[in-house]
DNA sequence: CGGAATCCAAGATGATACTG
DNA sequence: CAGTATCATCTTGGATTCCG
């Protein structure tokens, strides 16, 4: 049911490297959702606990209402955060992780401390290019 | 999430949870370098040794000409990849990973790794949400 | 073969205004 | 407070063409 690609190694080939090497694996899209911009660094806050859309806002530096608000849902419907509205006037949403979400956070707050340690590093090789 | 800081969040505060939270870091560029679509793809592909351009183009799976040679761009700039041109007829260009490409493909590996291995249990998110 | 350059469609992002 | 809706903008990504 799906079309072939025209391209000299097969699917089986790039399946077995890795599924994120296929075309059009699902994980691509969920892969998409955790490595965004917004979205890992939401997972990496939430890491920390609960918060509520303002906190998230705060911690957050430069995000916008709107792509907060949209790259949490992108990842509450692949299961990692659970959202939680209160009843209450004002309104009262608290987002958490999920079992699932807090390995996947795991995995993107190592990816953040490693670059963050070795900023310096990655800078230099900038330097060393200029000169 | 308790900070006895009078000041609701300062650029201070982002900084201590991480630089990454801070808007203007220049920690951003590398994440978003090294998450990209391509860039993640490419540094996995290359953990596992030497590639020529036309060898990663058909290893990661609907690539295209401007974007791999783009993410590639950004990666050699960042000093994740080493970029060694042979001057022959025809070009003949090999990719490799540096030291410190070694280790943030490490990083991107074991992320994705993790979303393979998981893919299951996210798809099945998805499916209690349409029950 | 390994790109660079160009054009264009599509998607991401942001500021603003509005609502329950 | 926690969003949604809308519009304008900026960036991505792909297809194509050309070159050393």
């Amino acid at each position: 049911m799906k079309p072939k690609i025209p391209v000299p190694e097969t699917l089986t080939d790039q399946l077995r490297r890795g599924a994120l090497m296929a075309t059009e694996c699902p994980s691509r899209d969920v892969l998409k959702h955790v490595t965004s911009r917004w979205g890992m660094l939401s997972l990496i806050v939430l890491l920390d606990g609960t918060h509520r859309f303002s906190e998230l806002r705060r911690k957050i530096g430069g995000v916008s209402e709107k792509m907060l608000a949209q790259s949490l849902q992108a990842l509450e419907g692949d299961g990692f955060i659970l959202r939680k509205s209160l009843p209450v006037v004002p309104p009262h949403v608290e987002y958490s992780l999920t079992p699932l979400g807090v390995e996947v956070a795991v995995q993107v707050r190592q990816l953040g401390d490693w670059i963050e340690l070795n900023l310096s590093r990655v800078l230099q090789a900038h330097v060393q290019r200029a000169a």
